[in-house]
DNA sequence: CTGAAAGCGCTAACAG
DNA sequence: CTGTTAGCGCTTTCAG
């Protein structure tokens, strides 16, 4: 089932047909409804490969995340599946479970059969993903490289916010427990809730790195509880979650004795008891724009499309975890 | 950069260069030595299209699934994503959201620039699927149609377990709030809930379709209300969490007046507050089962590939959902 | 507006 | 074991 069967059905040359399917206006009306019409009719599908080699694209984006499993990432890879669909295109999901060698060698695969790719919170260092970067469109996402298109989520806004509520409710001393090495978001964090902590004349011990997993929050429990503090701002939602698990094992309370953020939003926040304080992170919009930065920089006729930034902004959500030191203590 | 490069930097002909990046066993130790050499020296990177052109093979394969979102499906696929990149494939994901049109759109979109897909608990009619099934490979994961290969988990024994734990504590009056219509799941669940009912002599009131979310479960409140059954099995992990927001609602307590199992065994369960008695569904081993019996089908000379069919066990995990019913009520 | 012809990069017979 | 040749299905010049 060819596009020769069908430009012989309607009568036509493959030529002919080819642009009936594709531009469509280089033909005549009447021409390519015949074609279209016998296209139909013998449920031609062009070939996909045959077209991608005669073209150069593909027509198919990657999204590259460290975890799907990671409550953090669906919201993000289903925006922007639904979007891009939208769009014309198609997106291929890739899991590196939070290893920098296997993104790296996912983003090698990936490259050859994809017009352009998302990378979400990577790992990887500036200078490979820069170099990467070189063979094809890239977008980042959460991660910040000079020449490079990104969206990124105004976690430092976020952190400030984080730490001015926890500093409202009269902790004097908070303790920020970090993300894994690499990651961009965990730096502006630290950076911000340092600043954010001195204006505020509050002390905020920085602990890490950590996986950013529940088990990585229960394993921060000892050195959270050596440092004194009475409040913790968490890398992410699993974080605080495994976080407050650990506490509730060495029957500390959340917020009683120590009060809790995480970052993120996501279902494990809300469903978590106490439910979670926590930082808003746009993740659908974040899917999307990731999505549009990327269409326009690959149909952009430019050899080297302009390097585009979209910020957006994140909100502090206030649920159960925080409330105020407890008086006996400190 | 082609493999006419290569071929000229080893002093080979083109089809000597592709023997050696290729059927190695074909060529002189030597000569496929010089040729790997060119190609890692000039970062060589076939070209995935042209080959897929001439092979007719894509070395793709396809996961489709409902709602990345359902924390049912992560790890089913994060498990296939691993175990396919070990088989030497890349699996691209796509997300249907839960909508009949989608889905088969999808499949259709997809089967054009992979080799194979695998359907987890589609929601199409048998024979759609049956006949998109005729025109490529496919495994199904928890749905059984005649003539395709399946993945598929004994919920049926899992849930006549739940009816037993119930019945076991007490219960003489259940409620089994089915998942969505087209879910083989739920139609199985449906009928080994009953038998079990009926084997312990006691009352199973069936209920929906529900949407297979939290909203779904929140949604379904009243209706499990009106039933007066003071143990209730839910379609997935996510209803239940639903349905116990909705219970707390009304200030029903779970287990203390009405006593909640869910299926999936997801983190959804674990952070729930009181912790979900549920039954565990082995999502990791299906994903692997599924691209195995997929790679099979597909390395098979056969032109008519045999169906196999696989089933996993499932069990329960007895945490603090359940518990005997209220002594002074029903 | 349409037909003819070339070629994308690669693999796969077929000879030698 | 290696070189030659053909061609996968499609788009895209180039003529007309």
């Amino acid at each position: 089932m060819t596009i020769r069967d069908v430009a012989q059905a309607a009568g036509v040359h493959v030529s002919t047909a080819s642009r009936a399917l594709t531009a469509s206006s280089l033909v005549k009306k009447e021409t390519r409804d015949r074609v279209l019409a016998a296209a139909e009719e013998l449920g031609y599908r062009p070939n996909e490969s045959a077209r991608a080699l005669t073209t150069g694209r593909t027509r198919n984006l990657g999204l590259i995340v460290s975890d799907i499993a990671n409550p953090f990432f669906p919201p993000l890879i289903k925006a922007a599946q639904a979007y891009a669909r939208v769009r014309g295109y198609q997106v291929f999901v890739a899991d590196t479970d939070e290893d920098v060698r296997v993104e790296e060698e996912l983003i090698q695969t990936l490259a050859r059969q994809v017009d352009g790719v998302i990378l979400v919170s990577p790992r990887l260092s500036d200078d490979v993903i820069a170099r990467l970067g070189g063979e094809l469109p890239f977008v980042l996402v959460n991660r910040q490289i000079t020449g490079l298109s990104a969206v990124l989520m105004d976690v430092a806004h976020g952190a400030a916010l984080a730490v001015d509520h926890l500093a409202g409710l009269g902790h004097g001393h908070l303790a920020l427990v970090c993300g894994p090495r690499g990651s961009w978001t965990s730096a502006q964090m630290r950076r911000a809730a340092g600043k954010a902590a001195s204006d505020a004349g509050i002390r905020l011990d920085v602990l890490g790195p950590n996986a950013p997993t529940e088990q990585g929050g229960i394993a921060a429990t000892a050195e959270v509880l050596r440092t004194g503090a009475t409040g913790v701002i968490c890398y992410n939602d699993l974080v605080a979650v495994g976080l407050i698990e650990g506490l509730d094992e060495r029957r500390v309370r959340v917020p009683g004795d120590i009060s809790v953020i995480g970052v993120d939003d996501t279902v494990a926040g809300r469903l978590n008891r106490p439910r979670l304080t926590t930082i808003a992170m746009p993740t659908a919009p974040a899917g999307r724009t990731a999505i549009d930065l990327l269409i326009q920089a690959l149909e952009s006729a430019e050899p080297a499309p302009a390097t585009a930034q979209s910020t957006l902004t994140t909100s502090l959500v206030v649920r159960d975890s925080t409330a105020p030191p407890d008086q006996s203590a400190d």
